[in-house]
RNA sequence: GCGGAAGUGGCGGAAUUGGUAGACGCGCUGGAUUUAGGUUCCAGUGCCGCAAGGCGUGAGAGUUCGAGUCUCUCCUUCCGCACCA
């Protein structure tokens, strides 16, 4: 789907490339046999209650007429068009994200595999925090607040609302001035860092709420910074321990209120400036508190969070960033939600029976907006509850919907009696996922929440969907990222009809780690093509001379012996840098540096047993990066079978065993002279050795040996002065 | 503003646990083969220096016998989040 897209390389291409897929498991996720099931689980998520239709101010894109959810706006645009997302009060469908939040960050630290960045960034995007809700007397009637800071409650010296707060627009009621304010604030941009700097405006409600534990009357304001998405949509300020409220008190006169002070001494507090200890959380003591005087963060916490609870005006809470998945969208291509819309029963779920609603494909488009609106066949029902007249709903579902679980569909692709079955179960979680860094909060917590949707309903046994993560770069062309639209892609077919496949992946694989992002070079590629040819001639070499004699260890001459042990230690490097490093680039450079040793090989009758056995080697290596040359050059080798079920070859321990090293010797940390040792000489030995070179000599002339450190295998240090 | 990653030759990049910086490839220089170009092969290629040697991993300090690697300060680039109470 996406794959063949971002990495700009047609299907056609794809099959020439080599890649091997099993099309026995081909599915497609707008066919309704696939997405039949994720209908099916809707049903079942909506019967649990994990699935519910609210009216929410969402993120509207005019262009494309379809609300996104959140991880979709990108600098406050569209991720599909890029154009700028409103707001908008539509009735929508979630899926309750926010009940796994806690499961969902938990969770992340068993993925030990995945990239740190990829979980810093979930991480973050879950926004865990711990504090207190409480609530101040709003006339009789409760205002809930949350906050992280309970302990500087008693510094709070002014409420403040957000401009969409129930109690803001009643207050505005009667108020033109104030409903002005917040009718403007509704207009106001929501790209996000024009939101972030934004000055800050506010406007007072003439309001007065009292505080819980002092009594006192504080004066209830509207403010543009608070955002009613997160907590309850009202603050307590405290503008003597938070930025924010220390401007918005300083710009309207409001009185600040100092409640903490830096436990050393030296700090002094300046209320007609801002500085950053004033937020502190460490090494802090409470003043100004009455009896919570003298205490440190924990301890403040913990002390008003306790007097709140007993008298029964809040109670420690945990919040999260993270808000339910919005999965409605008003587009016509994608699954149709399953529920029907009942004026006497509700929203009721399209029975099992019922099921696939088919999207219909005889349609007649008008303008963007979905064709389905406009199509009584489609929408007009009946109830499945009380048989009544009714309305079937017209969204679609958010793709993101189908992506978060073909992973597991592919285990069971053919099942058409079960969403997944055993078999799903067996294989999944995944051993190895491949995907872009711009998945890191969307596809990627999409199907970690999924999966353990999936799980709780008893299809699968694990939690999570994916083992190890691979977040492969960017290809760049002159140091820009190629994409069509910047018009620097290459022709991945004119590349393959030119050099060959193998050459296009050996490059590929060569030029960086996976990881990081590749720069496209022409001569590069000319060089991978290069190497392969040299391959292909050694290779030629060898068997046009006819059967290689068996080795002969014991005959081997020091050249024999070195590229022996050449050809080992490349099985064992390689087989790191491929199983565990994943480091391609250095896997290929490691059987690049043996095939130019090979290459100085004479032709007697052990060196040739020794190329004939690195050979096999490297053509085992390079068989899942080049596979078409290898698959050529494995039976004209002589190896049995199809390359493909050959043994991942073996590093042989007594071929590693060296007879004399080389070790460098420096003085004062300068490397001047070398020297072959034996392998197992004593650290004396090597003291005595290095302190006899020559060129060591020459510095020791007009100095004092001080100390002699022996790191055995790489050096001798000699300190002298 | 907060968080993360990175900065190494002319270029892409190596250096995995604090231990010989620059593997491998590209490019470049010289040579061989060739009528010539291309291909192929050989040699060289961090910088300064005839050499001995000196200098060198964004800048500056520090720890250490020894730092690309660890610590601190700063600069730059990329990425993510962004008034989250």
């Amino acid at each position: 789907m996406d794959r063949a897209r971002t990495s700009g390389i047609c299907a056609s291409s794809c099959s020439q490339l080599g890649f091997a897929y099993d099309w026995d498991r081909e599915l497609t996720t707008c066919d309704p046999d696939y997405y039949r099931w994720e209908q099916w689980f809707f049903t079942r998520l909506f019967d649990k209650g994990l699935a519910y239709r609210k009216k929410a101010e969402v993120n509207w894109c005019e262009t494309d007429q379809t609300v996104l959810a959140n991880e979709q706006v990108v600098d406050g645009c569209c991720w599909r068009c890029d154009n700028p997302v409103e707001r908008r009060e539509i009735e929508q469908w979630f899926i309750k994200i926010t009940d796994y939040a806690q499961q969902l960050l938990d969770d992340l630290d068993a993925l030990d595999e995945w990239p740190e960045q990829v979980r810093t960034m979930q991480r973050n995007w879950i926004g865990r925090s711990e504090g207190v809700d409480l609530v101040f007397d709003l006339d009789g009637t409760p205002l809930e607040v949350y906050t992280t800071r309970p302990d500087t409650l008693m510094g709070a010296t002014y409420m403040a609302l957000a401009p969409q707060h129930p109690v803001a627009r009643a207050a505005a009621r009667d108020n033109p001035a104030l409903a002005d304010f917040v009718a403007e604030q509704a207009r106001r941009e929501v790209r996000e860092e024009a939101v972030a700097t934004v000055e800050k405006q506010g406007m007072d409600t003439g309001l007065t709420a009292t505080h819980p534990l002092t009594g006192d009357a504080l004066p209830v304001w509207v403010a543009n910074f608070v955002l009613m998405s997160y907590g309850s949509g009202a603050v307590m300020s405290v503008p003597a321990h938070d930025e924010r409220d220390f401007e918005f008190a300083r710009m309207y006169g409001l009185p600040i209120r100092q409640v903490i002070a830096k436990s050393e001494p030296g700090f002094d507090y300046d209320p007609a400036q801002w500085q950053d200890w004033y937020a502190d959380k460490h090494d802090i003591v409470t003043i100004n508190s009455g009896e919570f005087d003298g205490l440190d963060f924990r301890a403040a916490f913990d002390a008003i969070a306790d007097r709140l609870e007993a008298e029964g005006v809040g109670r420690r809470a945990v919040n999260y960033r993270l808000r339910d998945w919005g999965v409605s969208r008003q587009r016509y291509w994608g699954a149709p939600i399953p529920i029907i819309n009942c004026a006497d029963c509700g929203p009721v779920p399209v029975p099992d029976k019922d099921l696939p609603v088919v999207l219909p494909t005889e349609v007649q488009f008008d303008g963007v907006a979905s064709p389905l609106k406009q199509m009584p066949e489609f929408y007009e029902t009946q109830c499945p509850r009380c048989g009544s007249p009714a309305v079937r709903e017209t969204d679609t579902f958010d793709t993101f919907m189908e992506s978060s679980w073909y992973y597991a569909r592919y285990a069971s692709a053919r099942n058409d009696r079960h969403m997944l079955d055993d078999e799903a179960d067996y294989w999944v979680p995944v051993d190895q996922y491949v995907g872009g860094i711009e998945h890191a909060i969307l596809h990627l917590l999409y199907a970690r929440f999924y999966h353990k949707l999936l799980r709780d309903e008893g299809l699968v046994n694990s939690d999570e969907p994916f083992r190890r993560l691979l977040t492969q770069g960017m290809v760049l062309k002159d140091g820009a990222k190629m994409s069509k639209s910047r018009g620097n892609t290459v022709d991945p077919q004119a590349l393959i009809d030119r050099y060959g496949a193998d050459t296009v992946r050996l490059f590929s694989m060569f030029a960086a780690p996976p990881d990081q992002s590749l720069e496209w070079s022409d001569s590069g590629v000319e060089g991978a093509h290069r190497f392969l040819k040299r391959l292909w001639k050694l290779a030629a070499h060898h068997v046009t001379a006819g059967p290689a004699p068996t080795l002969d260890t014991a005959a081997h001459d020091d050249t024999q012996k070195a590229v022996r042990r050449k050809t080992h230690e490349t099985i064992a490097k390689v087989s790191d840098d491929c199983g565990r490093r994943q480091t391609f680039n250095t896997a290929i450079a490691a059987i690049m540096e043996l095939c130019n040793d090979l290459a100085r090989l004479d032709d007697a009758p052990q060196s040739r047993a020794v190329a004939g056995e690195a050979l096999h080697a490297v053509v085992l290596m390079l068989g899942p990066i080049v596979p078409h040359v290898c698959h050529a050059l494995w039976p004209a080798l002589g190896g049995a079978g199809d390359i493909l079920d050959a043994p991942w070859p073996q590093a042989d321990a007594s071929a590693l065993v060296r007879d004399s090293i080389e070790m460098a010797v420096q003085v004062n940390g300068k490397v001047r002279a070398r020297m072959d040792v034996p392998s197992d000489a004593a650290k004396d030995t090597l003291e005595q050795l290095a302190l006899k070179q020559h060129n060591v000599q020459r510095f020791l002339d007009d100095v004092t040996v001080r100390k002699v450190i022996v790191v055995p295998g790489k050096l001798v240090n000699i300190v002298a002065n």
